[in-house]
DNA sequence: CGGTAAGCGAGACGGTACGTCTTGTCTTATT
DNA sequence: AATAAGACAAGACGTACCGTCTCGCTTACCG
């Protein structure tokens, strides 16, 4: 029995030219900002030719994709302490911390060309919210299971939340840090908020 | 003693000019989207030079946002019931009728705009945002000097809810209706959500 | 009464990045040769765009055969000697003395566009070969007039000395210089060949 | 002793690939011209990899060269009337018939590569022109035996006659049919022209 | 019969030129 | 002075072909 993992024929793909591609865009998204990285700058810089980049993926936003979602791989852990709060704050604490100047860059590049295509954006949805938002709907999902929250607010909560993230990120409404952390954990699983007084 | 006002030398601005960028911005973004909404084409549309674009106009975000501030303000009404549920559903209502495809299109390019250049963003923020923010904040601060909620969860709630709007705006994660403006009032207001349980 | 010639509208064609296109297009001619002359370095040799290159010139032939035309037009004298040898000898000592080193680069770049495709031969053709082409008729026209030769054989004779000519500069089968001018002056215009022979 | 024609070690060439690969150059010649006819094409048309091309065929024109020669060997007779007039028709009648569009086309391609590059020329002088003028050379040189025409005239007139054809076949100044055999045969065997003229 | 030495297909690679596009500046004559 | 027209420099875009390379597989022969 052989394995059925049958190489594919012809010289096999570089992992040596598609590591360089990942650094050289978070590189450059460091030092440059959005505006320097582009195609022309990543192959440069990666010492790799456009006709590889192009081969491999069809858009710098598909190259940002992937450098993201590989850095994001030091993965924000999904706490389970039995309280919804706790667990939120917690898991909304680690995502600010992973949000590091690079990566905030990056997700404007992203947001940017998103918000200009429609294609884009469903690309962005599909290939790196959706894990993001997974791992929320799983943390909700135990709150339900409890019956703290309606499977329908925990629908919404993921929104809300993230909507709230892309929105302080985009336009620069407030900060992101573990204050704020704290209050959309506190204002989500709501021992604050209107529930203390609607039952008055 | 000339009067004060002094009219300036030479020829007047043209009018007519800066009626035509504005419409022809508007028609862009309605029949092409972002992507087709550029300088050179809103010169061409309006029948205008680039040089009396860039004239008036520093960038493509800036005839954007004031294209954007002449259709926009509509005020949205600011309801009164009682019940900051009914408001809030009420004015979210309105939010999403006001939310018609030419508009829509272009708060994509604004967003566009703001995400990539974070100058943009603050202006954004400050010529465009800060208005709709005042009118949520106002209608949050009836319940909050009704003893509704606090003042910090109001804070907090005004970036959830246009969070979670821009949110599926740029990313196409869920639709902008009814449905949606009804289950936000329901989750922020909270007969929902986490409340009958922590009464509980 | 003004002139009629009125000045089109917008800004006037740049007469200093005309001239710098074509003496870059000449000068890599002569550096470079065929392989180097590209648009690319062209435009980068002028310090010109290439929106600007491809504005004015659809094709690297394009601008080629223009700057050969510039340079070209140091027209070569028709003489008359009322001899037919002595007159083609001349214009051919004349046509070699042009032939200087960049000007055969440029016309192995026009050989080459035109072997290429059909469109560029049938343009090179109609704007290029068509000037020499008439000069020689002219010339071999008057030998007509006088009786010398038949109106077919000057047509033919043409075909056979620019071919005579390119076939040499193409393909490097014999030099162009004097004694190649003598050589096709007298095989044409036939003091040597069957002539003689035919006589007795 | 061993037979000098010792088989070399490891696999031998494959005769399929060198008949594909000559196969889909003619073709390709033929189906899209010198433009179309690049060394990619010709390894996927010849389901031959790129590899195997280059490690037969250094160059395109090799190919080129290759498969017209293959095609060409096809030697046009040396007519022996006793006249040069009707030799040289007869031969060049031949040539026109073997100037099919395929081999037209590949003329066309193997101009364009040995007038862009000098090495190119060299070597479609030496290994194909030459055997074309050889034979030219025979037929006149017969003329030359029987005292019809010097020498240094022959040496002339086969430079004058491909020239002429090239000449038309590059820039399509005129066709190549009978009649220009005709009037070629003519105009160098010498009826016509300057030397009835030069007997009065 | 198993080892060794090519040839071969597939196809990725770095490189370079292409021709197009958009941005923002400029230079005219006209209003 | 503002305008319409439009040329300009800059530079990224995505495509195409070049000639080289790296694989695994396929012939041959040779010991």
């Amino acid at each position: 029995m052989q394995p059925p993992e049958t190489r594919p024929l012809g010289r096999p793909r570089s992992e040596r030219a598609r590591r360089a591609v990942l650094d050289a865009t978070l590189a450059l998204a460091e030092e440059e900002g959005p505006a320097g990285l582009n195609m022309e700058a990543i192959a440069r810089r990666a010492n790799v030719s456009k006709e590889t980049l192009y081969r491999w993926w069809r858009s710098k936003t598909e190259v940002v994709l992937e450098a993201l979602a590989e850095r994001g791989q030091r993965t924000i852990p999904l706490p389970d302490t039995g309280s919804l709060q706790d667990d939120l704050g917690a898991f909304l604490r680690a995502t600010v911390d992973s949000a590091d100047p690079t990566t905030v860059r990056l997700l404007h590049a992203v947001a940017a060309a998103a918000a200009a295509d429609e294609a884009v954006a469903h690309e962005v949805r599909d290939r790196f919210l959706v894990t993001r938002r997974a791992a929320l709907g799983q943390l909700l999902g135990r709150a339900v299971a409890r019956g703290d929250i309606t499977s329908s607010y925990a629908a919404l909560a993921i929104d809300l939340i993230y909507g709230c993230l892309w929105y302080r990120l985009i336009f620069d409404v407030g900060p992101l840090d573990y204050g704020w952390a704290d209050e959309v954990a506190d204002g989500i699983a709501g021992t604050q908020g209107p529930r203390d007084v609607t039952v008055g």
